[in-house]
DNA sequence: TGACTATATCGCCATGCAAGAATATTCTGG
DNA sequence: CCAGAATATTCTTGCATGGCGATATAGTCA
């Protein structure tokens, strides 16, 4: 009887690519995108105005959460126009919040003890 | 009237703080401990072993991850014993493989032009 | 075509971090 | 106390990348 491995581990290979997912995520200018255009597709100006970093910078985040496969590129005119491809970016950040919140609250009870 | 700012992008500290959280995330041996995690709580010699990597650098990641309030730590003798704290960390790691499964078929009905 | 605007890219620097080797620390049994 | 096992830490190295300035590219309008 064949011996059935007990959850064993995903490939390097499988969990780079999960990693390389988060990885996108770990970085405040990205978020702030990411956050900015959750009300609406916003141009590059747009994002540079509400970030407070360069407009290079912003390009190459832009680049970076564009071939993650998390937004959409339209051109109109000599602008261009992003916006969020996959509505679980917010779902993620979502949950991550929630992380954050719970454990200041929890951090709170212990530094007043509630 | 006062004119309500528009969704307007979270401090920097806030971002960071969030980045964090997924930067935690974003590395391979990382994910493999969380995943080995799952079926039981395990020593950090069992995790070297399943985990091909060194001794030290499981440490080291163990150590990154408890801190990041992700793991409960256990001293039993002289071993120690590590499992899961938050469960939320598998619903962020369900979220993102499920949009890699969703890309990749969708790459695949491209290709084979389903 | 030429000037202007918007966006992207390149080269560079500084920082952060994963990983290994060596060492330190902690615990147990004798 | 000592030896050995399990875990943690320190130091170093190499690489990836965030950020900036400068520049290139693309699109619009006169």
């Amino acid at each position: 009887m064949q011996k059935i491995a007990e959850n064993p581990v995903s490939s390097r290979e499988t969990l780079q690519k999960i990693a390389e997912v988060f990885r996108v995520f770990s970085e405040p200018t990205r978020l702030g995108i990411l956050q900015a255009l959750r009300a609406r597709p916003r141009s590059v100006n747009e994002l540079v105005e509400l970030l407070d970093t360069s407009q290079a910078n912003v390009s190459k985040q832009l680049r970076t959460l564009f071939d993650a496969d998390l937004l959409h590129r339209e051109q109109r005119g000599n602008q261009v126009f992003y916006s969020i491809k996959e509505e679980m970016v917010y779902e993620l950040c979502r949950i991550v919040c929630d992380k954050l919140n719970r454990r200041a609250r929890a951090d709170a009870e212990v530094f007043f003890q509630i």
